[in-house]
DNA sequence: CCCGGCTGTTACACTTCTGTCGCATAGACT
DNA sequence: AGTCTATGCGACAGAAGTGTAACAGCCGGG
């Protein structure tokens, strides 16, 4: 079942203001949105829609998202649909128990949209080689997610943690312009503050890098605004 | 009523520092910022200004949060401004009457202000669906706001930050005439002062920018009034 | 335990941009 | 033509943004 077209998501959130704002920013993504706004409903549509990625509210009336989540991980044919678990904060100790139960990836409430879409994007590739591409490419540099490696001009260069990572979502969106904010969510995560200038340290190490075998800076500096590839 | 500008926003928020912090936020995500601090002022703002979007903090001195959200939801030449209402932590129990009342998303204090960001576009994108992320274009002058570049006859044009928030701001209403006061609005920002004269001088600039390459000069000048696009 | 690699911060050099001024020029009006 | 105002433009000092080296702290592996 080698589908092609856009990635289809199916989004689970009882709160109808977070689910209309989540489902807007997914489609502007690209990503073909169905929702539920229960537990039950969202068993059936699992069956019918056949989503590649779910997304899923911890809490929730009726049938809970932890036992959403249980018995799709349970069912050999569904076990490979990745889930994004979402969770208020206040639950936080249980992340543990939810990521046992099969969740793939967990995003505490309250979440930044971009970061929630970034992970929806990495799950799926992690899924579904074959289309979006196990590998991401820009010019002459490939980045293998799944083994961590980046090449260029078919050597294997050598990069530190968080260059991997900042390079990773520059690569997502060729060309974008991210804001230091933005990186620091998407890079660093949001509780932690760190400096917006540690960003450019950081794309300096980048830089370096990737030009560690020699070739042109793939970054692009936006004076004011941020930086971008290409 | 189908406006193609800076999307217009009106900030409510009585605490200054929290109001200000928001605002030079928007203003850098190219929002055009109105504040109020109080609930009275800010129903005769939404009259005057007619926002695209309303980020309305809950708690505030004589009128509040919650009763401004309701009476505007009750008029209907005002129900379909989206509203966003921001909320102390300890208040987040009364998390449901909030959208009950009407508001179309919900945001606990402390937030991230980039997602407060995401969200504030989001409910816009749901509005006016038009303006997302499109390629702004005029004559042989192409705009891409989200990789930050500008083109003009395929040749890449190099602008400070100013010159781009300038041309953008003109972009986005090719013909209309911008006093210099407004532009100093939508381009500056409305607290900051700067001569007016400032704007003759960035204009002036945008212009060799745009022809650094050669061709015809694309901003007109309209004597007494201002600048406009063509 | 020490060591090497990585991280976040800081300081400083350097570049680019900004706002204002002064004067030249263009347009409008009498 | 003469006058008056608005606009264009070069120059410049100061501000702001950015690149980078250096440093101290942290952590995991020998």
């Amino acid at each position: 079942m080698a589908r092609s077209g856009q990635p289809r998501v199916l989004l689970v959130e009882d709160e109808p203001a977070q689910r209309t704002v989540l489902a807007y920013n997914l489609e502007a993504e690209g990503f073909a949105v169905t929702q539920a706004d229960n537990g039950e409903d969202a068993l059936v549509l699992v069956d019918e829609e056949d989503p590649d990625i779910i997304i899923l509210d911890w809490m929730m009336p009726r049938v809970s998202g932890i036992e959403v989540c249980r018995r799709l991980k349970m069912r050999p044919e569904t076990r490979g649909i990745p889930i994004i678990m979402l969770s208020a904060r206040a639950e936080e100790v249980d992340r543990i128990r939810g990521l046992e139960t099969g969740a793939d990836d967990y995003v505490v409430k309250p979440y930044s949209v971009l970061e929630l879409m970034a992970r929806a994007r990495a799950q799926l590739r992690r899924v579904r080689p074959s289309t979006a591409g196990v590998v991401l490419e820009h010019e002459d540099i490939r980045l293998d997610p799944e083994s961590h490696r980046v090449y260029r001009a078919d050597k294997v260069l050598k990069l530190g943690p968080t260059e991997f990572k900042l390079l990773v979502t520059l690569m997502e969106r060729p060309g974008r312009v991210f804001s230091r904010e933005q990186l620091l969510d998407l890079v660093w995560g949001r509780d932690i503050y760190v400096d917006t200038r540690t960003v450019d340290v950081h794309v300096g190490r980048l830089r370096k890098s990737l030009m560690q075998f020699g070739g042109s800076d793939p970054v692009r500096t936006v004076r004011g605004a941020g930086y971008a590839l290409g």
